[in-house]
DNA sequence: GGTGGAAACTTTTCGGTGTATAGTTCAGCG
DNA sequence: CGCTGAACTATACACCGAAAAGTTTCCACC
């Protein structure tokens, strides 16, 4: 494969290693050229594969929502409820940074690409299928589609605010005895859905 | 002031002509060179005011977060409550989306300067005083300090998925009837900390 | 065992971009 | 009148994404 000329392996290469500069540096900075220098080839051979430094990115966001999709999937079929979907969440935000900042950010992608326009699909369609079992559980969601939003919003807000590195710069980490992002995010999202214990049953029809 | 050599106040123009540049492209394609040409001036005044591009961005960002700030504690002596900051932290985020995506972009900033380290102080000051109102109502936060991060990536959660389009495209908001994203807002971070009793904002069809 | 073609790269070239440094304009003031 | 500092311009450089044309390699077919 690897033959000097050929690289053997190229398109998956960039890609971990795109994976990895933005990790460090954000997308910002993301450069075609320093990325295939790294890699020892031509700078342009990567465009050959994606296209376009967009079309990098675009593989990179459609690789994550598979992946998110396959992770609450897999959650789901093991009856881990949606506390534990919300968890998974943050933690493939913090496991796969790159991915996730690059998925949330349109202005980084071609948001005409129907193999991202499917990825991201099954992705939330597993996420509102997650949060449908809520309802069915029947807690005290009298707001079905408020909760959907409330669950959703933050599990995301607490990912985006720890990647961001503004839950530990704010202080606000610190006041949880600085438990792990898990623990954080089951004793945060939990307040949302979970019954109240002392409080008497609320008012149902 | 201006005597078509000194533009006389180029460095109010650029930040405003930033954030609308941002505000539709995103802060990533942001090109100080472009910026100047449509100021008018040569491509390197604006880095006699702010020192390189990354001054820029951070100058936005001190901006933001002064003016978040003042939002909030506007807020606070008016007594909004709680639920109202966080309905306020929304819309600072919709109305000043350049900012706000660029105040939460670590990457794109030097975290280094005073000035900005101290906007994002007295911002962050704010917000915790004012989930701290909520553990002094005594709600049901027997976890306040869950509390603290829950209430915070609600709203911050519902403002970047807002930002970034992924609320409309999920469909999510469609169940809500297409109500604005105050109403959202409240409707949705209602759920985290409302008691049995219904909250001050009327919610009836 | 050669031949055609396609896949995977390289080379070259172009315009755009941030940054650095030196030079220019202009208002205010002694 | 001449000086000085603030605000801006001109020039130059290295890097970048994109485009187009050329090169290498493999493989399927005859």
């Amino acid at each position: 494969m690897a033959d000097g000329y050929h690289h053997g392996n190229l398109r998956t290469a960039v890609l971990a290693r795109a994976a990895e500069v933005i990790e460090r540096d954000g997308p910002y900075t993301f450069s075609l050229r320093s990325l295939a220098a790294d890699l020892g080839v031509s700078h342009t051979a990567p465009r050959y594969h994606f296209g376009s430094r967009e079309g990098v990115l675009n593989a990179l966001a459609t690789e994550g929502f598979t992946e998110l999709a396959a992770r609450l999937r897999a959650n789901r079929e093991a009856d881990g409820g949606f506390l534990e979907s919300g968890v998974e969440y943050v933690r493939f935000a913090t496991e796969r940074p790159a991915h996730f900042q690059v998925m949330f950010a349109p202005t980084l992608l071609d948001e005409d690409d129907p193999e991202l326009a499917a990825a991201r699909g099954e992705a939330f369609g597993e996420l509102r299928s997650g949060v449908a079992s809520v309802s069915e559980a029947g807690r005290r969601v009298e707001d079905p589609a408020a909760g959907v939003v409330a669950g959703w919003a933050i599990v995301h807000g607490i990912a985006t605010l720890a990647l961001s590195g503004n839950l530990d710069s704010s202080g606000v980490r610190a006041l949880l005895g600085d438990a792990d992002l898990s623990t954080v995010t089951r004793r945060s999202a939990g307040l949302l859905f979970a019954a109240p214990e002392p409080p008497p049953t609320p008012d149902r029809e």
